[in-house]
DNA sequence: TGTCTATTGTT
DNA sequence: ACAATAGAC
């Protein structure tokens, strides 16, 4: 006699139909699916941003599955005990889920599946979040890599498994359990006003996503190498955001850009790259959970960052008022927009840590409240990679001169005329949307004098050489 | 996926 | 005077 119980499908960052493995593992089974969202602790961890945007993406996938003949079932609360609780609503005798790699998911899966399993269901867990499992991608010497370069050789060649198709049918139960509506979760309510500034650039959902991935493999792949370092310039495809969600699947991105590459096309190699700087995030996280949490290199720990953000300098690099350019800048864009490019990510990343001489782990927090497209591995790699204390061979002394680079890589100062309106006779408007976005209690205006610098580039290079020179003495 | 300086070569 | 380049940090 076969089981002809539901299966309950719990959605986390997978708000996709297309080459999803565990929805196409639960179709095929024939029973019932019950798709669900969880509103659990990990989700109200999550910093404003993010917070939102997941929230929005929870209610375009309930309308897609709905618009599919299914239902997304929204809860709040512990996730197992959700999962329990409709298991003896629904009768359900299995719950499949994406897996996901950060400590704080892992941690929670661990202690869900453990759960189902003693109660005596099936527990199961699918790839979909990368392209290949951490555990499979392993050096000669049978360890995982740690830099970047031998971890692309080894994987380029590797073609993921080819993307699943939507499901033809989502069969539902015969009666629905209740469900939340997600819109009355608040999970905007940390925005604030930036929201209505920040929501006309998002691009929520799987139809948005995948026609970010088809724009920019008509238009935008050609010129990506050449272009994708200009911040001024539209040249990235700004996936980020939808694969932080789970919009879009790594590997239906990497199944267009190979195709791509394989057709030719200029820039195709060089996305791919940066698809696979994602994929070895992760892979850094998974093997290596403290990454995001901690110094990767533990020789890091006595290294005099200052932790308190309260600092002047600190509240003038979070509201862009540093009075450097490219600085300010970013983090201006960062509040219009709710992303940064990746650049100026860099630049405002290493003024913060060597300039302002402030530990990663307050940048890296800053980022996780205002970012949609939040992603805790790439964040934790990429403000190490910066700081000097990651896995990355690159000199530690590395340090970013913002003015060099803004010369270098806007050089006509359409970047910083775009995000900054002081002393400009007919501001930008984005330049100007900046002050609707921030919160009214700091109280600033484009008719303010633009701050002089909180500390010379040259100075702060130097203080920072120094500590520097002195770590471990 | 850096910066700075000295050096060499070019205009 | 300036660009390209190598080496040190």
């Amino acid at each position: 006699m076969t089981d002809e119980r539901p299966i309950l499908l719990w959605l986390r960052r997978d708000l996709r139909l297309t080459d999803h493995p565990a929805l196409d593992a639960a179709c095929r089974t024939g029973r019932p699916v019950i798709p669900v969202f969880i509103h659990d602790e990990v989700v109200e961890r999550l910093g404003a941003a993010p917070k939102w945007r997941l929230g929005l993406g929870v209610e375009r996938f309930a309308q897609a599955l709905a618009g599919a003949g299914s239902r997304l079932i929204c809860r709040r609360g512990p996730a197992l005990a959700v999962l329990r609780a409709l298991v003896a609503e629904t009768g359900a005798g299995a719950v499949f889920w994406s897996r996901l790699y950060d400590p704080d998911s892992r941690a929670r899966d661990t202690g869900v599946k453990a759960g189902l399993r003693a109660a005596g269901l099936t527990a199961q867990s699918f790839p979909g979040h990368l392209l290949f499992e951490p555990w499979t991608v392993a050096t000669g010497a049978g360890g995982f890599y740690k830099v970047y370069s031998p971890f692309w050789r080894a994987v380029k060649q590797r073609d993921p498994p080819a993307p699943l198709p939507a499901p033809a049918a989502l069969a539902g139960p015969h009666v629905w359990p209740r469900s939340d509506d997600p819109a009355d979760w608040g999970m905007g309510a940390a925005m604030g006003r930036g929201a209505a500034i920040v929501a006309p650039h998002l691009a929520v959902g799987e139809a948005a996503a995948r026609a970010r991935l088809h724009d920019f493999l008509s238009e935008g792949i050609a010129g990506y190498g050449e272009a994708r370092d200009f911040p001024a310039r539209a040249a990235t495809s700004r996936l980020s955001e939808n694969l932080s969600c789970g919009e879009i699947s790594p590997g239906t991105v990497w199944r267009a850009a190979r195709h791509a590459f394989d057709a030719g096309a200029a820039g195709a190699e060089t996305f791919l790259k940066q698809l696979i700087w994602r994929e070895f995030a992760w892979h850094l996280l998974y093997h290596t959970p403290h990454m995001a949490t901690r110094n990767w290199r533990a020789g890091w720990d006595g290294f005099p960052w200052s932790q308190e953000d309260g600092r002047p300098e600190v509240i003038a690099w979070k509201q862009g008022r540093t009075g450097v350019a490219f600085v300010d800048a970013a983090m201006r864009q960062m509040y219009v927009t709710g992303t940064m490019h990746n650049r100026a990510r860099m630049i405002a990343a290493s003024y913060l840590t060597k300039h302002l001489l402030t530990d990663w782990r307050v940048g890296q927090a800053w980022f996780e409240q205002c970012l949609v497209d939040w992603d805790p591995a790439a964040n934790a790699m990429g403000w190490q990679w910066v700081a000097g204390s990651g896995p990355d061979a690159a000199p530690y002394f590395r340090i970013f001169n913002p003015d060099t680079q803004l010369r270098k890589f806007d050089p006509d100062g359409t970047y910083a005329d775009t995000w900054l309106a002081e002393g400009r006779r007919t501001p930008h408007p984005s330049a100007l949307r900046y002050f609707d976005a921030v919160p009214r209690r700091w109280a600033l205006s484009p008719h303010d004098i633009y701050p002089a610098p909180v500390v010379g580039l040259a100075e702060g290079r130097a203080r920072a050489l120094a500590a520097l020179a002195n770590r471990g003495g």
